[in-house]
DNA sequence: AATATAAATGAATATTCATTCATTTATAGA
DNA sequence: TCTATAAATGAATGAATATTCATTTATATT
């Protein structure tokens, strides 16, 4: 299949699509559930309904599958956080989008969340660092105008990232799967969300 | 060997608490730079000297080893973390110390830190909350007095801890891996901590 | 020195793994 | 309807896996 195809008409069986996100949905589901160990080539044909072999038409290897799977889940993510957001934005508001962007990421896609975070610092990805960098400009050239405007005190990015964002993340991991520690039932609703925001925001006043 | 060994007299060849130690260092180093899956019975052997059989007189199977190792450093960073540490301190110097002592915590042991971040959610533990509960009175009786004392406003303990300590933790993330998020070498110095903890502290402000 | 005990071992076992390959199957165009 | 093409397959391969076991080895006490 190329560009010429309508000309030299080549007849072909036709990729099944199905197949190849019945493959990636429960590739991810497997990890997320049973920890990469768990996911054995010949248990995930079974479990996506496929022979073992039909994977290797879609994917080069094991390796490979995970990095396609990693960089699906940065590129949905980054649109998911992006949406309607501008480094124009006030700080206040703009940083209130990201969380709340972020929330939604993670409450549509949790399967996706858990599986990225499982490998965000694993050396079998190949961090192609060219894939987040639109996401790296727009939150740099925000914090930017937040300093330019007065609106927080500048700081180190790692310091501002970590008050802002590890804030929020922490709040996502009580969410999501410490039901141990604190209270067995933490919920983060958008009301537990703001109140946290709140606080969180007096820490970059000047 | 029992304690009526005295009279009973019996003779037996000791256990040479060497292999132990090698094996579960090995174990932790090797988890840590391959993934659990990079963990195979006979490389670790090798690695620590030792014969395959002889891991199995230490520890019941794999699944045990990895949960013996995972105890371990629980009870270290326990220890460590509580190391001069009182309920009774201000909000501000108990809060500090608690930095302080996670700090070197992840300093003089980043190998067991970063094992632990692995296995923390993982469900191949088994999670006896039981050793941690000392560790979670001390904290739940700091939180208490430093409310009582108005030192801070009263907030959901899950709030509370994402502030204080996922500030925190995502900085030791910067410190220990994040290389390619932001600047690529970030260090965690006493100083940097100290201006991000002064920053936090004023989410807590009443 | 002899002995009883458990530590320590290397080789063996049975299973599971990722990957390949010779065939078969479906289909777009002739 | 026929044909060329690539999709899809099930079975096979060989390497690696966790665990076991029949022996051997070291040593504290007699």
């Amino acid at each position: 299949m190329n560009e010429y195809s309508f000309i030299f008409a080549p007849a072909m069986r036709i990729k099944d699509e199905n197949k190849e996100k019945a493959i990636r949905e429960k590739a991810m589901e497997m990890i997320v559930q049973e920890g990469f160990d768990g996911l054995s080539m010949q248990k995930l044909a079974q479990a996506a309904g496929v022979s073992p072999a039909t994977i290797y038409i879609y994917f080069k290897n094991r390796a490979d599958l995970l990095n396609q799977l990693f960089n699906e889940v940065e590129e949905t993510f980054t649109k998911v956080t992006l949406a309607d957001f501008s480094p124009e934005m006030s700080f206040k508001e703009g940083l209130w989008l990201q969380w709340k962007n972020r929330l939604k990421f993670i409450i549509d896609y949790p399967t996706h969340y858990r599986f990225h975070e499982q490998f965000r610092n694993s050396p079998l990805i190949n961090h192609s660092d060219i894939k987040i960098t639109p996401f790296k400009e727009n939150m740099k050239a925000f914090v930017h105008n937040a300093v330019k405007r007065g609106e927080m005190q500048k700081v180190d990015p790692e310091i501002y990232w970590s008050i802002a964002f590890g804030t929020f993340y922490s709040l996502v991991r009580f969410h999501l799967h410490e039901k141990s520690m604190m209270n067995n039932d933490f919920k983060l609703t958008e009301h537990k969300m703001r109140l946290a925001f709140e606080m969180m925001l007096k820490a970059f006043k000047i």
